[in-house]
DNA sequence: TTCATTTCTTGCCATAGGTCAAGTTGAAGG
DNA sequence: CCTTCAACTTGACCTATGGCAAGAAATGAA
């Protein structure tokens, strides 16, 4: 048998007032643990993903191609977060997104149809889900303003604030597509500080 | 008693596979009809919302304030679509954004206990839930990633296209903050026309 | 109808950030 | 220890959009 998932590490994730730690341990069940290695694909866009990840190290991040071709990241994965792309998984159509792990991760790796199942079975655990998908509508919103409200810099430093570990690990070129600016821009605004 | 909800109108607001036209029937007790007066507040900043609406006819937007100040659009609320700002709905907590009638409006209010109830009852309704924020988040998304790709011009002809009836009846300003730019542009991209 | 208040347009100039192109620096594989 | 390729920096110039302010047009209240 698998070694079980670590039991304190899924209890934060899940963490909700509904969730007991006696769900968590049902839950553990279906989580397994990964290694992924630096380059690789967890989604590729066009497939429909029949798993969701939870990152315990490592970094990830999600990206589309503008119609030059140009690549943009869309998001950063860092530890403890959810690696899924929640529009292709719940309504089962092709990703339009790519995810790629930027250095080496572990993750505990989620089946889709086993997730359901507990999904429908447990109450905390929808309300758990429900408001996890809140938070995430709430960040989206929030960047969105974000870019009319701010400037890049302001921007830069937030990300810098926020989820310091993208700014170690990521690559400046991937950081700035985050940004919505250049990677020349974001250089800059690099050395003024 | 209340003249019920419009089976049709809600049925096509819930189509989900997973939801039966039984299950609209019994969705629909929880709908009632309500007039709103243009100008009308029905979310205010800081209180926590005990309801969402669905809107038959009208328009409405949802606003913060920055930091100077300076009034910016969030969204758009148009015909046939929810009325809510999920972050504070589900997770109790005050609201940080407004929601104003722009115009009169018709809308169907839903109680957030008896949507509650419902929602853990019945298993299609929690699928169309859960699709029904897949796509929101999605939405959101794309318009982040769209405010890095589009120029201010793509932006609006992308509004214009997709929800006519907001360039119809919205003020300019309003639409111009929606798109991150400032009312002198937009007026200038109008023109350029 | 008139007055007041928004809403929208337009001109002039400023600036954040883009584009392109030429280096540096640095890290990984042979 | 080289070689190569990606990562990053920097310069010169350009452009979309902002800021401000004045005026025109539309709306609404009395």
């Amino acid at each position: 048998m698998q070694p079980s998932a670590d039991i304190s590490f899924l209890a934060q994730v899940y963490h909700h007032p509904l969730v007991s730690r006696n769900d968590i341990v049902k839950l553990s069940v279906i989580h397994t643990r990964e290694f992924i290695k630096k380059g690789t694909f967890v989604l590729e866009k066009g497939s429909v993903p029949q798993e969701y990840y939870i990152l315990e190290s490592g970094l990830l991040r999600s990206f589309v191609h503008d119609y030059n071709g140009k690549d943009i990241t869309v998001n950063f994965f860092t530890e403890g977060e959810l690696i899924i792309e929640v529009a292709s998984l719940f309504q089962r159509i092709p990703s339009s997104e790519n995810i790629e792990a930027l250095t080496d991760c572990i993750v505990y790796k989620v089946d889709f149809e086993e997730f359901q199942q507990l999904f429908h079975e447990m109450k905390g655990f929808r309300e758990w889900g429900r408001a996890w998908m809140s938070r995430s509508l709430f960040d989206f919103k929030q960047r969105s303003t974000s870019m009319i409200v701010d400037s890049a810099k302001e921007r830069y430093e937030h990300l810098m604030k926020h989820r310091p570990s993208v700014s170690q690990k990521a690559p400046l070129k991937h950081i700035a597509s985050y940004l919505g600016i250049t990677d020349s821009s974001l250089s800059r605004i690099r050395k003024a500080k």
